[in-house]
RNA sequence: GACUUGGUAGCUCAGCUGGAUAGAGCAUCAGCCUUCUAAGCUGAGGGUCAUUGGUUCGAAUCCAAUCCAGGUCACCA
């Protein structure tokens, strides 16, 4: 038990014991003292004041005075300011957590709990290559897996490749067009770049074929839609030579929008992806065996990038596996009357009881949507693995759609339906705004990590320390490190934000980022290849310095980070916890000596420290993926 | 328009289950390498916590309204 807990029921007993009244953990606070004052925790009376209706320092006196009498090993003293009892806890206390724990590797890690988890994420498109989108996405996943390891649960790590569809069929066509029989051998580009290029060659015909249509309805000229098509841009055309005349921009701008939208699906090439969707769907062996050969390519190019990056999965789903499981299901809500059918045979679900709207899950002609295949999936998980919870890494563009998928599989009355959590994250932006792949503003995944790795060899060359290395050697330090910074760069901050990818800011490996935590480690490392021996004696420190007392306190509170991270789903509570520590632990590193420490017994003390220290920070930067050097 | 997330130092972010004088990093300025790795350490300047009102002993934190920004509201995935 962390010592804050323990300080509660502590607290909550001796309440009850002097007042005769059931006390709870939540009728008080307790905090860190600040700095300013004595003592080094702080339990906040207000609260009490009101209902005991007595003046804090009449309480103050009791409880502090109790809680030293009673227990004398864990509070030493205490004194009160205003509404505040600052309680002192002895130096032993800290000494012997020091002792027990020191060369604990699992410090901070529980028991098994039984309990099996799903972490879902990566979930690429197989029509072009990884961004860095993707990259917050899979560092997060990874992290969020390995916590919930720590944490004691089972994890399985699965990942759900859309590998079918009309984006696919995209790169295909234009494959077949532009070619000439080109791969990745052929060409030397790696795979899932070489399928990305020609998703955005069909992009640039897409959007030529479509200018010249829009041109085209701009004189009136609407020769080339006809049907519902030509319906519906009769209508959006009256529509806005009304909105001309009250000049409102905003929906003016809307109109145009649907208009291109429109006349982007009359073109002639997405007439052709439809179509090759259709063959593909049908079976069509040609299109088939491109789509097998395509696709391969990109998952030869997906493993080179995942491999080094540090991506791994125990399952993964294919998409043109599991885009027929939801049918059943299909006709199952329906037997039990949680869809209904409309006249043309579409099937729905009615949520605006609980404040979303009606939801297609099964078109008119019969084939499935997006919602009815995550529904297929979200059972076979369960069937599978018989996992207790399932926590989808998706963005935050899809908060609407994994609400409705919580609420239809509670709805169908699926096992667990209520653990299926979704880890919502933000999208990167980049200084000069957002990443939009039309405009070729996307960073992409294999160019940022060569560049962090090409950074950190460049600094490492600049300082010089590790020109004994061999090539190997040198290799693996600057990986670990350029990869080290990119990975706490993306993981230091909130999920939930969005956040702004600053180039310069991501290459500094000063200050808040993963080469200061990785240097302390090698730091405390040097040292304990020169003083290696720690003797077994019990010591008892009852002088200690402040700064010393200080890692100490910080390397308490490890398990309590872990355990936040995990409650809330964020690597970022690791991030600062561990970055805290290595400052201050340089803080005491510069100012007192470990191997010419003032006495034998403060030697030892310290050598404790910067082993635990160690542990803990290679421990703490594990959790996110990053490797910590033995020397940098 | 409806729903939703956010707005804290020049920049990037913590702090948000209410507590003492709002914190880091970067950037700026001033210092520290004859002793364990200077990718480090010490110090300084920098704030109307979007705005207004409310709740109370006490509000960056809770509530309401307003302003600004992002996201969603497809028989796309």
């Amino acid at each position: 038990m962390s010592i804050v807990n323990t300080i509660k029921s502590h607290v909550t007993a001796a309440l009850s014991a002097l007042y005769n009244h059931p006390y709870t953990e939540k009728d008080f606070q307790i905090n860190q003292t600040k700095p300013e004052f004595e003592g080094d925790y702080t339990i906040v009376m207000f609260s009490l004041v009101k209902s005991l209706k007595t003046s804090p320092e009449v309480i103050g006196d009791a409880l502090g005075g109790y809680l030293v009498q009673h227990h004398p090993d864990l509070f030493s003293d205490f004194n009160i300011i205003k509404g505040f009892l600052n309680l002192s806890i002895p130096d032993t206390f800290w000494s012997n957590l020091l002792q027990e724990n020191y060369s604990n590797a699992a410090y901070g890690h529980k028991e098994k709990n039984g309990k099996k988890v799903m972490v879902e994420y990566s979930s690429p498109n197989t029509n072009k290559p990884l961004h860095l989108g993707h990259l917050r996405n899979n560092f997060l996943g990874w992290s969020v897996a390995e916590i919930y390891k720590a944490s004691g649960y089972d994890v399985i790590k699965s990942c759900i490749v859309n590998d079918r569809g009309i984006h696919i069929c995209k790169s295909m066509i234009a494959w077949q067009k532009y070619a000439n029989g080109a791969t990745p051998q052929s060409t030397g580009i790696k795979g899932d770049h070489l399928v990305g290029d020609y998703y955005v060659r069909f992009e640039n015909d897409l959007k030529a074929e479509s200018q010249i249509l829009i041109n085209k309805i701009n004189l009136a000229d609407l020769t080339d839609f006809s049907g519902p098509a030509l319906e519906k841009l009769d209508k959006l055309l009256i529509a806005l030579t009304k909105l001309d005349e009250i000049k409102d921009e905003e929906k003016i701008d809307k109109l145009h929008d649907e208009i291109k939208e429109l006349a982007r699906n009359n073109t002639k090439v997405i007439a052709e992806a439809k179509q090759m969707l259709l063959d593909w769907e049908e079976g069509k062996p040609e299109v088939i065996d491109l789509w097998k050969k395509m696709n391969g390519w990109v998952y030869e190019g997906f493993d080179i990038t995942y491999k080094r990056i540090g991506s791994d999965f125990d399952k993964i789903y294919y998409e043109s596996n599991t885009y027929l499981l939801g049918k059943s299901i299909v006709q199952q809500g329906l037997d039990k009357n949680v869809f209904f059918k409309k006249e043309d045979g579409s099937i729905w679900i009615d949520l605006t009881a609980d404040g979303l709207d009606e939801k297609l899950v099964q078109r008119k002609d019969g084939t499935s949507v997006y919602i009815t295949q995550d529904i297929g999936l979200a059972l076979q998980k369960y069937e599978e693995f018989k996992i207790d919870s399932s926590i989808y890494v998706i963005g935050n563009e899809q908060n609407y759609h994994m609400k409705v998928l919580q609420l239809i599989c509670k709805k169908l009355g699926m096992p667990n339906a209520a653990n299926i959590l979704h880890l919502s994250y933000g999208m990167v932006e980049l200084t000069t705004g957002k990443m939009k792949s039309r405009e070729g503003t996307v960073v992409d995944a294999d160019d940022l990590v060569d560049e962090m790795i090409a950074t950190s060899q460049r600094l490492t060359e600049e300082l010089g320390k590790v020109k004994d290395f061999t090539e190997a050697e040198l290799r693996d330090l600057y990986e670990t490190i350029g990869l080290g910074a990119m990975k706490f760069y993306l993981l230091r901050v909130d999920p939930k934000k969005t956040m702004v990818f600053n180039p310069e800011e991501s290459i500094d490996f000063h200050g808040f980022t993963g080469p200061f935590v990785q240097y302390t480690h090698a730091r405390i490392k040097s040292i304990l290849r020169k003083e290696p021996i720690i003797s077994q004696e019990p010591i008892e420190a009852t002088d200690l310095l402040k700064l010393e007392k200080e890692v100490i306190v910080l390397l308490e509170q490890y398990p309590d980070a872990i355990e936040q991270a995990c409650t809330e789903h964020n690597p970022s509570a690791i991030a600062m916890y561990v970055f805290n520590l290595a400052k201050t632990f340089n803080s005491f590193y510069v100012e007192h000596s470990i191997a010419n420490a003032e006495s034998d017994e403060k030697k030892q003390l310290r050598l404790q420290l910067a082993v635990m220290t160690a542990n803990v920070l290679k421990s703490g930067m594990e959790l996110m993926g990053i490797k910590v050097p033995e020397r940098m």
